[in-house]
Formats: C-alpha cells, sequence, structure tokens
RNA sequence: GGCCAGGUAGCUCAGUUGGUAGAGCAGAGGACUGAAAAUCCUUGUGUCGGCGGUUCAAUUCCGUCCCUGGCCA
C-alpha cells in the first residue's frame, strides 16, 4: 500500500522476482480499461514481466464497488493460493484493501433509478433537505454526516428505500468476515513529502507528454462519458475534461492536476496512519526492495516455522 | 525621461473614511461500509514594497526611493 506516485508498482516488481507472487491490482482507476497514461497504469513490457490481476476488467462507463473488488480478490487470491503461489496485492485504494480484510455489512448494491431520483431531489431543494429527510427516517446515519456530503447522503437514502431500514441498523448487525489468510501489511511512505511533491509534479507533466488528452480525447468518442461518471471524476482525467470543454486552459490543467495528485496522496496517507498492524517503509530509500524482502523472508520463514504455511 | 495603474498570506486578490487585516486557491490535519483517484469536515501572524514625515497611533494620509504593467516621448 502506498500513496500515489510512492513506487508501488517498481517494488512489486522487483518482488515478483525474488518471490513466488502474483500481483493484484488494488487501484479503483486501473480497472478501466483504455485509461493508461492518466492512471499510471504499468506498460505492456512491465506486464510481461510482472502480470497484474484486475486491469482493464470494465469499460470508462461503467461503475465498480468496494463490494465487487472484495468478491474478485477473494475469488483470485483463491486461484493464486491453489497454483501455491503468493497473492501479492499492490495498489492505492485503501477503502478496497479495509474491504477486503474487515469485510463488509451485508447492505444493498447501488440502484441507479434510485440514485438518480435522489439527485433530482437534492437538485431541486439542495443536499441539506434530502440530508434533514434522512434524519426522519435514519437519525443515527444523518447525525454522523455532515449536511453537505452528498455521497454518503445519498447512499444511506438509497439503502433506506431499499430494505425500509436504516443503514445504521444494517451496519450495527454482527458480520462473518471470511478471509482466511495471514496478512503482510506493508506501507510505503515518503520521508520527505516535499520529495514525493516533486514526484508527482513530474509524473503528471510526463502523463501530459505522453497523451493523456489525446487518450480522453479518444475515450470520449469511443463511449458515451459523462462528467459525472466515477472513470470520469478520477485525477487527471476530470482536469482533462475541463479542459476538453474549453475551461481550463493548459497551464491551468497542469497546475489543477498535480495539485489533486497531491490531494490524493494526501488522503491516502491518512488512510495509512489510521490502519493498524501496518509495517511502514521510506519509498524515497534506494534500498527498499532488499529492505522488504528482508522482512517478507523473514516473516514468511516463521509462518512456516508456525507451520502455517 | 514623462504620465497613469499597481505593489497586502506560497498564488490571485479584497479591505482598513487612521486603532497593525480577510476571501478563494494552494498547503496541513482528520473522517471514511457497493462511485473511494470519490465525498466531506477542520485549519489563515502576514516587515500590508523600502526609508522618512505628520499623528497618541500609519498597512491606511504626505514625501521620497525601488519594482511591475500600460500609455506617451
Amino acid at each position: 500500500m502506498g500513496p500515489t506516485a510512492s513506487g508501488k508498482t517498481a517494488l512489486a516488481v522487483e518482488l515478483v522476482k525474488q518471490l513466488p507472487c502474483e500481483i493484484i491490482s488494488v487501484d479503483s482507476a486501473q480497472l478501466y480499461k483504455g485509461m493508461n497514461v492518466g492512471t499510471g497504469k504499468p506498460g505492456p513490457e512491465v506486464l510481461s514481466r510482472a502480470p497484474h490481476h484486475l486491469l482493464d476488467i470494465i469499460e470508462p462507463h461503467e461503475s465498480y464497488s468496494a463490494a465487487r473488488f472484495r468478491d474478485d480478490a477473494l475469488t483470485l487470491m483463491r486461484e493464486i493460493t491453489e497454483r501455491e503461489r503468493i497473492p501479492l496485492l499492490v495498489g492505492g485504494t485503501m477503502l478496497y484493501f479495509k474491504a477486503l480484510i474487515e469485510g463488509l455489512s451485508e447492505l444493498p448494491e447501488a440502484d441507479p433509478v434510485i440514485r438518480l431520483v435522489i439527485d433530482t431531489m437534492a437538485e431541486q431543494e439542495g443536499w441539506p433537505a434530502v440530508h434533514a429527510k434522512l434524519g426522519r427516517v435514519d437519525p443515527e446515519t444523518a447525525a454522523r454526516l455532515d449536511p453537505n456530503d452528498a455521497q454518503r447522503i445519498q447512499r444511506a437514502m438509497e439503502v433506506y428505500s431499499i430494505t425500509n431500514k436504516p443503514m445504521s441498523e444494517l451496519l450495527r448487525k454482527p458480520r462473518y468476515v471470511y478471509f482466511p489468510y495471514t496478512a503482510f501489511k506493508i506501507a510505503l511512505v515518503p520521508g520527505d513529502r516535499e520529495v514525493l511533491h516533486e514526484r508527482i509534479a513530474r509524473r503528471f507533466q510526463a502523463m501530459l507528454d505522453a497523451g493523456l488528452v489525446a487518450e480522453l480525447k479518444g475515450l470520449r468518442e469511443e463511449y458515451g462519458l459523462e462528467a459525472g461518471m466515477p472513470s470520469m471524476r478520477c485525477v487527471g482525467y476530470r482536469q482533462a475534461w475541463e479542459h476538453l470543454e474549453g475551461r481550463l486552459g493548459a497551464d491551468a490543467l497542469r497546475e489543477e492536476g498535480i495539485a489533486a495528485t497531491r490531494q490524493l496522496a494526501k488522503r491516502q496517507l491518512t488512510w495509512l496512519r489510521a490502519m493498524d498492524g501496518v509495517t511502514e517503509f521510506d519509498c524515497l530509500a534506494d534500498d527498499l526492495p532488499q529492505m522488504v524482502l528482508e522482512y517478507l523472508r523473514h516473516e514468511l520463514e516463521a509462518l512456516v516455522v508456525a507451520g502455517e504455511a
């Protein structure tokens, strides 16, 4: 796990050389077919040496979810271990890691029609009004949500209208968490935030040079995309979209893209700090692969000695 | 060289009829259960360009110098 631009892919490639691993991508943006430059997706040469599961599995007009990730990842982990190999989960989508390891409550899946109804309501009355409505059916959830938190208010309303039960009640139910693995949680964290920021700036510039805008243009021609779709809210694509619409100049595209990436990295670091049982490594260290390998070998040996592997 | 407009937070700017100043963005911290690269919350001390003067008090008024942009030579 690690923030964007921390060198997760490079490390994974090194680990795959040394250990019998198969990589599962834990990245909500690299799921999308055709979104390559802007998501920092590994290229063909890297993939031939280090194949990744869960890349290119949906199209940009589709959406995915933490729950689907959990199912997909568990299936892959079973298959990989049956081949007597180790699943190596690599990515920066911390909610997916959490959902995988800690499980999810039994909640209904998203319903586009209901979401449209709620969106329409919000458009007419504003989210605080919808929040007030939620307060009448699910005061507990409403109390923990900010009146402007559109996405979570919508979800809570959706859950209520599908199940006729407050989401808080469904979340309270004890859940059985299926996760028959020992996870070694490794976090790549920058010792110096400034250096990560520089990396991010260079990386975004490289994405622009590599044709991020052209890629989006092509995708817009191929699929019926809209600005509000999850894929089009991804860092870089959102700004490139504004640029294609003529609302953002070339300089602003670069500046806002870089800023959005920094903000993403910050949120990812917040997740990592809050997660427990995580072993941190400085992603800026030049002997990073050796250090991680040493750590992993040590932990794996301990498992073997304990007779668990 | 002359005239005009500016020089205020990292950036773009507002403002103070004289009582040492505040927005947006950026940055920082946090939250996070089927959209999560999403969504949301909290967070603003800076020689108010320099130096003099007037004043109890100047970022604000006056003088002067410096810098930037525009126009005229």
